[in-house]
DNA sequence: CGCATGCTTGACTGAACTCAAAGTCCGTGG
DNA sequence: CCACGGACTTTGAGTTCAGTCAAGCATGCG
């Protein structure tokens, strides 16, 4: 029932996304501000580079938890590399998936209105975050700038992506939400820079219908019936889209 | 492909600088900025009240529209009276509806990050909106203004309760997900300064299905289920929570 | 008054959950 | 090295739950 991050899975996953051994320091000193802009995909232009920006560098094993619910608010997080999983647990234990960050997106930005962290985070691989201190965020004695505002564009963006995403999985059948699911990952590795056609799950079958509020056992019927059709081909963790258009038709 | 992420490169912060010249019918000036804290429950506080600021008042029949997918953005709404819903058009037609936002709720948030809205909003009461328009939101010569930390405060908020909201849904018994839906409008009238044992739904059983992802006719009979054992009295649209302790214990 | 819309209830069907068993991969320890 | 154990996955069989279709009733509005 528990579910706990082991990590030969991990493991396997990080060979795409090999990094060498480092040490895995928290606060690490990182003020490159262009790729975080970079990361986060911002094409507009802010007007002046804040040249003091302080960011930090945080690495984790995959397991170890980056925020913690109820955790006072200390900043926000970009994804610089890895996978991770956003969780919400219930006053009666229930426990659900709400998202898998990955590279380029923004984590924390639920802590900004009760000033404490209402989900959890927890890596899925080893991963490598920015974070942006909440003291560059609110300066409560000068006005709001450049890296606030940036933050707050970004926070936007992950409001419409997570209200699309919802959205989407409110078709009636389960085997269509697995393969939206399915869809949105390829356009995620996609947007990320890696294959759309192959690529590996970071989480696990139970993660997924959680996520999607169907069993597991529903899980992995639907990719075995993809398999079987010949839309994707599923070797545990690794998939490949064979065809995206039929899988997209199976979304309806 | 249609990928939230990537950004057509036209303004990001210049919303102002597109300030449009559209005049809606009912642009009433109200500039009675601590009132639009009041109804937001802002709790915090800050520096200097913002004597220039100038919001919008606008009122709504039943039925009209508040705000179009694809408009373009400009500017947040605070619900000051009725009720409304925020629905979502897939590109296969299908309609979700994503929330039910009433007194005190924020609207268009969504419109922030791709300078247009990607919901649509409609009236199900008469309505008296506030707006804030995107003039007052976004000054591209001068620093962040008080307005624009309150709407960054009330867009986390917003946020933070639909993922709630979201996250509550994800229980496997669609009666559970009725009897959560009931207790959460229960709390929700409550926080407004309504009574929570007896209110009128604004919403119809349809809607309140697609929210929920279940059909109407489930919907009606989770209603009668509750109703016959004693928990509620339900006549019409109009509810009485007679046991909030029964009913919290049928959403597990 | 007639019509449209919304709501309730029933009978049937099918999809997804539960329970169960077996297989795979991988790390660990003998 | 190999056997073991644990976590993850696949597949099957039976059951329950919610969707579909259909009929009937209430309400409100022109």
């Amino acid at each position: 029932m528990m579910n706990v991050q082991t990590l030969p899975s991990a493991a396997r996953w990080d060979h795409s996304f090999h990094q060498p051994a480092l040490k895995l320091e928290s606060d690490e000193r990182w003020s490159d501000f262009s790729e975080v802009l970079s990361l986060l995909r911002f094409d507009g232009h802010l007007q002046g580079l804040n040249d003091t920006s302080l960011f930090r560098r945080r690495r984790l094993k995959a397991g170890q938890t980056a925020l913690g619910m109820g955790q006072v608010f200390d900043g926000l997080y970009v994804v610089r590399l890895g996978a991770l999983k956003t969780t919400m647990t219930h006053v009666d234990g229930a426990e659900h998936v709400l998202a898998f960050p990955m590279k380029g997106d923004l984590l924390g930005f639920d802590g900004v209105c009760k000033n404490k962290y209402l989900s959890e985070v927890t890596a899925l691989t080893d991963c490598d975050l920015i974070k942006i201190p909440s003291s560059e965020l609110f300066s409560p004695g000068r006005s709001c700038n450049d890296i606030e505002r940036m933050a707050y564009w970004a926070i936007s963006r992950e409001i419409v992506q997570e209200q699309s995403a919802y959205s989407s999985y409110h078709s009636t059948k389960s085997e269509a939400r697995v393969a939206r699911f399915l869809r949105i990952q390829s356009e995620r590795f996609n947007t990320m820079g890696y294959s759309p056609n192959r690529f590996t799950l970071p989480m696990t079958r139970r993660d997924i219908g959680n996520h999607l509020n169907v069993t597991l056992e529903t899980v992995s019927r639907a990719f075995s019936a993809l398999d079987h059709l010949g839309i994707i081909a599923v070797e545990r963790r690794e998939i490949k889209i064979l065809s995206l258009e039929a899988l997209r038709k199976f979304e309806h």
